[in-house]
DNA sequence: ACATCACGTTAACGCTCGCTAACACGACCG
DNA sequence: CGGTCGTGTTAGCGAGCGTTAACGTGATGT
């Protein structure tokens, strides 16, 4: 009845694939016609769902940045509490690193190979999704200046998105432990915020001093 | 009067070169021809200092590796106080991820692109230097598993490796700020296996309970 | 019954890329 | 001087890749 339904099951069938062989052999490692054998068609039938190879990892690209932002935004609207947002933000972050993991590993790994346009976006989508974890870091941890906020963000996804480094026998038990760990580890780090104030100089003009 | 010298000069600086454009664009996404002009030779030149572009992958990754290893080894073996010892780790790894970027982005994304032997290699000089990391991290904190400090310890990895993902103007000033500023969170992360000991109950053979 | 459309197929083109072949040329050395 | 070696060059091959072209075919709606 309904032939949109049909397209749009073997496009994110073909998605999902292309992520899974992206993320293990890299963009140019992969043939197209090795996506199509993942997915039963062969070859050029993929041009018949997307306008070519690029097309596919940039809907990728764009869909897991735009699924982070909206799913950060949402939790950080609905949670008032700094420190509760905090943990929401990670408990977010966590549950996509673990269940779409080949795409966590895309998301910072080929960026590169888009075209001007997309990687604009993805990259804009990008930093508000940062800057929406720098505000809320910075509520809970109010001596951190801007600067030390980010980087410390940055490393943070870093730690979370470490999860595709611990597969096969170094892996935890399972999905809750992992979890479990990682949160405590990525609340842990940022409490290095909290003493230590950066030196209350003034920022000058040429940071190059020393 | 020692013509190794200028062959091994020429050996590096193409090494150093094609680390660069690799991490830049990825193994594939690189030809022979931009490393060869990148040191002001053409293309098939670069065949009279290496077998191919694999095997300068190769020479990248297990020199990486290697002197991780080696670096790692010599500060543990000549700290004896355990926490000393992590203090020490963390600052040398710190300094390969910001003196080194390049080769710290290779090192855990082109593994795949490597001949079997080389990849084998690679692999375990890499947990060779893992479980450096795991004997000084559970000396420091004996309540945690092997497992969870195995993890952590990749978790920390992921996070000291953030450093390429903050080039441009989110960086922090200077070198010093930014190594401190990793130093400070990776310890921080790991007091995280200092309180909350795992359920102490045996490993049981299959893991799948709940 | 027939045109249309969604969804595949195979063949082939054009381009890029890693690598080899053949040659050049200065430095060193007996 | 003449031969060898180290280090380049350019030309070209052969394979692989993304993409297009041309065609097939079953389901659908009129």
């Amino acid at each position: 009845m309904n032939p949109t339904k049909a397209v749009e099951n073997r496009r994110e069938q073909i998605l999902r694939e292309a992520a899974r062989l992206f993320a293990e052999r890299g963009f140019h490692g992969v043939g197209v016609d090795e996506i199509g054998a993942a997915v039963g068609i062969s070859g050029p039938g993929l041009y018949r769902h997307f306008a070519g190879k690029d097309a596919m990892l940039a809907e990728l690209l764009v869909g897991i940045s735009g699924r982070l932002l909206a799913a950060g935004r949402m939790r950080v609207a609905e949670t008032p509490d700094p420190a509760q947002a905090l943990d929401a933000l990670i408990r977010g972050h966590i549950d996509f690193a673990i269940d779409d993991r080949p795409l966590i590993t895309l998301h910072d790994r080929e960026l590169d190979r888009l075209r001007e346009s997309d990687r604009k976006l993805v990259r804009q989508l990008q930093r508000q999704y940062v800057e929406e974890w720098v505000g809320v870091v910075r509520r809970v941890y109010p001596e951190a200046s801007v600067l030390e906020a980010r980087a410390a963000v940055h490393a943070v996804f870093g730690l979370l998105n470490s999860t595709p480094h611990l597969g096969g026998q170094s892996g935890l038990p399972d999905r809750a432990s992992t979890a479990a760990l990682l949160h405590r580890l990525a609340l842990s780090a940022l409490e290095a915020l909290e003493n230590q104030a950066p030196p209350r100089r003034p920022w000058t003009a040429h940071p190059t001093e020393r």
